[in-house]
DNA sequence: CGCTTCGCGTAGACACTGTCTACCTCTCTG
DNA sequence: CAGAGAGGTAGACAGTGTCTACGCGAAGCG
């Protein structure tokens, strides 16, 4: 017996998810199929998920937090200047975005999710914070709250992620480049880079 | 035998499919549900679409023709000015977006899609044409290319659209305007507005 | 007119899905 | 040692998308 049998099955359905996940995209998570992966019968994910919803919730928690480590990360390496830290926080939000494609549809799928559901919703508040710190500090004294202007930002971030993922941008813009579009998301809400 | 019953089966089955998506939402379009809604059998539509897909990217395709309708009209409103027509523009695309709930969800998820097909993906691009011109009419002289300009804005509309309807950003932000993230992106990549 | 072809809808089969329920088999406990 | 309960198995059920055989009625044609 491995010593991946005798780790639970909860977090084993959950790695047999995020495999399953990476392997063949979010189309290929049916209940079935991920209890076949971790070796048990079908029925046996309902001792640990009540419904085959919360198990994807699970999987998408453990995306949201691989997100969250990553930009943490990824911020760490310019310890002084915040206006380059939310570059590269804008940069690490479309890598992860464009390298775990099935990871991040799932995420923001609210229809295979428990949304309603306490915790999952909340579980980008962390990121939003960060990038609230971040917008403060590079903008002071702003009319706009930084709030809105983080807001602002992280749906400019996303919808990127989004339209780029789907195709449609570089259909739209020609390019096959992201990099130009990012920054100048970033200039525009935080104005130019050498100001 | 009603005229409705004498037009054609594949209209009948989009404006079917329509309906029950305005009605209950993207998980209801079952390929059965749809025939049912029709009046026809479950096998009827394969006569006139293929596949499952192939007919829920007629009615996105739909939904698509009603955007730019709606954004072209709404644009109409304010024949002078660009820079009113693209918060019409703005305003008119947010408004589609949370109004059709379930049509905007079901245009943009190309897993339900024939998004390879031609076709599909390029029912966007006529409205993008027209933000490219407002764009480059507003900032005659950039230094960044209107069309990375139009691509940032259409993004950053898409993510404001794709995670207010989620929930995420009035929670973040704390606010249930959309109004004010709105104006805040207009601004940003076009700048300020009496400038 | 009679016959054939064919467009188009029907009906049943098949594999697959999520959920529910009855069972079975361990292990831990009093 | 007996019993209880956690946790996995296996079968049923309704629903799904796709495929296939069938039927019907209208149009075309000698």
């Amino acid at each position: 017996m491995s010593d991946q049998d005798t780790a639970g099955l909860r977090a084993r359905l959950v790695q047999a998810g995020v495999d399953l996940l990476t392997e063949e995209g979010v189309q290929a998570l049916s209940l079935r199929e991920i209890a076949r992966r971790a070796g048990v019968s079908h029925g046996a994910p309902r001792r640990h998920f009540p419904t085959h919803l919360s198990l994807l919730s699970a999987i998408a928690r453990q995306g949201f937090a691989d997100l969250a480590d990553k930009v943490a990360a990824d911020i760490d390496g310019h310890r002084t200047d915040p206006r380059a830290q939310l570059m590269a926080l804008g940069r690490g939000y479309l890598d992860f975005a464009l390298a775990h494609r099935g990871m991040f549809e799932l995420m923001f799928r609210h229809d295979l999710l428990e949304s309603n559901q306490l915790g999952l919703r909340e579980t980008s508040l962390p990121l939003f914070q960060i990038l609230v710190d971040l917008v403060s500090r590079v903008q002071p004294r702003s009319d706009v709250p930084p709030p809105v202007v983080a807001g602002a930002l992280w749906s400019n971030l996303h919808g990127i992620a989004q339209l780029w993922r789907w195709g449609s941008l570089q259909l739209a813009t020609g390019t096959d480049d992201v990099e130009p579009l990012l920054r100048a998301a970033l200039d525009a809400h935080l104005g130019p880079a050498g100001r």
